[in-house]
This record gives C-alpha cells, structure tokens and sequence, in this order.
DNA sequence: CGCCACATTGAAGGCAGTCAAAGGTGGTGG
DNA sequence: CCACCACCTTTGACTGCCTTCAATGTGGCG
C-alpha cells in the first residue's frame, strides 16, 4: 500500500502520542485502521456523563474539556486535553457509561476509537497495553493532585500551585521574573481549581497587592516564586487587605 | 516440587486477588517466588509520602489505611485496604516516590512485592497486565469520585451516599428501614468522606432530628431511604435544628 | 458603536473548621 | 471486678473562607 503525504504526517502525529509511543510499523496501521476521524466545533458536546462508554479519543487539533456537573450547575474542570493527548480511555475500563462529561473547547479534531475493535488490538499487543497503564497513572496522578488540594488547601495554595506549574511547564524567565500566560479564561481556571472566579479574582488581587505576582490580563508575572512556593506548600498564608 | 498445606491456601487466597485473576500455575508459583511476607503491628507506617515508591504490597488479614496530610495536619483518607486487595501498586508506575502515605488500621499482614521483579513479569504475562489495568482503573473511579464529592457536594450528601453505598455491600433489612454497621471509627469515617469528627457528628444528629436516619453508636438505621438518596444527589437539603 | 462574554468589586450570608470542654466507651492491669 | 486511662464522640460558641447575589467595568468583534 501507497501512502499519501497526509497519511504519513498522520503516522507522525501518532507516534508522538503517549499512547502509541513506540509501536511497530504494522501495529500503527493496524490502529489506523480502527481510527475515525471526528471534528467538533467549538462548545460542542463530545459525550456526557451517563453516556454509554463504547468509544475513546485521541485529541488531533484543539482543546477538550472534561468536567462533572453539580447538581446547582456548578463546574469542575477535571483535564484540559491537548492534541496528542488521549481521553476517556480509562472510562472504557472504569464502567459502562462515562463518569464525566467532555466539551469541545475550541474547534477540535479527534481520533475516535470504538471500544471493542481497540480492545482486540490490547489483547496481544504488550506495548500497547503499557502505554495504556502509563497512561491511566498519569490520570491517577492528575486526580490524586485534585483530591489533595480540594480536601487539604485552600484557594491560594492552589493559586500558587497552579502559577507555579505553569511556570516550569511554559514560563518565560525575565530577569528575576517569570512570566506566564494564561491560555484559559479566568473563570476556566477557576473552575479547574475548584473554585469561581469572583475568588479568584479576589485571589489573584491578594497575592499582587503582597507584591507576590503581578496580574496583566491573561500574563501573570510571578515576582517572588519563593514565596508563592511556601503558599503553594501551605507553610505560609498571604495576608488580608 | 511438593506442596505444604499453608502453600496451598495461599494458592487459592492469590488466585482470589483481583491481581492475580485468572493466571495459570506457573504464573502464580512466579508471583509466590518473589512475593515477601511481612507483618505490621496496629499503627504501624509501611510507607510514607515521598519515599521511593520500589515496592508494593497485597494484604492478606487486617487493614491499611492510605491517606494524606495537609500541612495543617488535617488528614484526608484516599482508601481503605481490605484483604485481597493490593495497592501502592499504582504508584510503581506514577513516579519514583509514594504520592501517599500507609498504616497499618489494625495487625496486617501483606504480601510484598520489589518492583524490579515485579515489572520483569509484567512484560511478558498479558493476563497480569490486563489485571492491573482493571486495577488502576479501580483506583481512578475511586478518585474520581473523591473530587466530585470534596468539589461539588456538602457533607451531608456525601454522608448520605456513604450510607447508601454501605446499605448496598452490606445492609440488613430490617423492616422497612436498613441496618448499617460501621467497621470503622467516626473520626475516620470524617476524615474518608473529607471532613472532621465534629461536623460527621452535627451532620448525624441534623439526619436524626428529621428521621432519616437513626444512630446507634456505630450502628446506623436507614429509615427514610428516599429521601436519603435525594440528599446523596444534591436534590435536597437538610433543614437546620 | 454596541453587544456579549468575561472580569472585577462590594456586601452579605452560610457551611464547615477551630477551639474548648464535657460525656462516653472500651481495654488493661491491679 | 472495678478503676483508671486513653481515645472517641458530642456539644457549644466562634471564626473565617468561600460562595452567592448584584452591580459595574472592560475588552474584543461584528
């Protein structure tokens, strides 16, 4: 079989991808034979909770969002997923219906696998199967993070944390400053600290009026990462005022 | 190679391990050969958070509680361990140290299992694999649940879906209301569903006061079930007084 | 320009945690 | 068998963090 050029950027893309890391030639096909591509446009609902679990995805282009409801509305965003970031594929072993909902976040492009012909491939492919282990600890992590700072820290531990994370993963050093850029609304992030935005507005306005970060929009410059870590660690508390 | 009877319980007690389901002879006499025997007293620590995770464990008799401590020395439990069941065996895979801590609830004894052997087996046993996938997934259910309770419900609905869960496992109808038997201290059961003893213990009494519940010491009637469940969900809430 | 979503700020209220003290319970050893 | 002690549980008063509600500010885009 002739490969087109897209084809190829495709096995690229798939090689790149957590899940799929270094499989063979055959096996990479083999997935792409089983792959449906999908698009969604932005705010558009993948799946919901509730749903029948008989499909997974790998994230192409875009963002999703997968998140659970309150009963009162309220949101919490449990992972933002960037492209080559799979999603769900827990859920496939977690139960018969997905235990959260997913949302397009902006116009977003996904590989679609069902579940039972993803599972055939799982059976006698032994690297596959520990790409998926890698891969749910790395779901099992993410949420573990989430118990601890929801049940044992309050918002600007949180705050902090966050800041802080963003800042090793994507900040710009300048000078004795880092600067980091939000790529989510404030009230996303609100969401994904377990919180709305009203705190964290207030947050954020604390932390600046201590000369602790300085908030521009979405550019978040952290002045003193030595404190804010002692924040993030709960050794210390910012003050009111 | 003969078999001593204690052996041959700890056979059929392995092969009842969701671990260690369905493997054949061979594998299981694997497993024994690098299993360790260990015993901890009451209170004992078999690990705390931030060591090097190069071990984990099967309990075969008492209890292990896996939890976390905020700075402030609040403590929140992930998970109650119970015999057959493993853990600490995610943590293998999620980085190199225990992102949790462990003690002994009660006299344990365990299986323990060095990592290196371990995942030796792992590579070429699919059936072993498939297992701990099962297992992982496990653990990111009981998480994922743990962070839309700690995030999105009030303590009485989290109380409410405790005792709902434990009427399920294990409630004796008694008429028409439902007897449950708590198998742990109410000062733990605070600190499992995120909270504290004394607001577990005013979260009781309002239950009480509308007689939806009835409390005996560590026996607790499930008078009104209904209604119980719509407080689980969120539905409804408790009044005050 | 005017709309709309997002962000900020203020005021008020509630849920749950803290602190303190008084019961209760179970286990151990005299 | 009882007394004591440690630990658990309950209750009260108080505090504070965070949410709710409401209003105003802001910034991007058709």
């Amino acid at each position: 079989m002739e490969k087109g050029k897209g084809e190829i950027r495709l096995d690229l893309f798939l090689r790149m991808c957590p899940l799929f890391y270094s499989l063979s030639n055959e096996e990479i096909d083999k997935i792409k034979s089983i792959a449906i591509s999908r698009r969604f446009n932005k705010h558009e609902i993948i799946f919901s909770e509730g749903d029948p679990a008989e499909t997974f995805y790998v994230a192409i282009s875009g963002r999703v969002k997968i998140y659970k409801v309150s009963p009162e509305g309220r949101e919490q965003i449990l992972h933002m997923v960037f492209p080559g970031d799979s999603f769900a594929e827990a859920a496939m072993f977690m139960g018969k219906t997905y235990p959260a909902s997913s949302q397009a976040d902006l116009d977003t492009e996904v590989l679609a696998f069902r579940k039972e012909a993803f599972v055939k491939l799982i059976k006698d492919n032994t690297q596959l199967t520990l790409n998926l282990l890698a891969s749910l600890s790395r779901y099992l992590r993410l949420f573990l993070n989430l118990v601890e700072e929801l049940s044992l820290k309050d918002v600007s531990a949180r705050v902090a944390k966050y800041l802080l994370d963003m800042a090793k993963r994507s900040g710009a050093q300048a000078g004795r400053t880092i600067v980091v850029e939000l790529d989510i609304t404030k009230t996303q992030l609100a969401s994904i600290l377990g919180t709305i935005s009203e705190t964290l507005s207030r947050t954020l306005k604390k932390l600046s009026a201590e000369r602790i970060i300085k908030v521009e929009g979405k550019k978040i410059i952290i002045i003193d990462k030595e404190y804010l870590e002692e924040i993030s660690a709960g050794m210390r508390k910012e003050k009111d005022n």
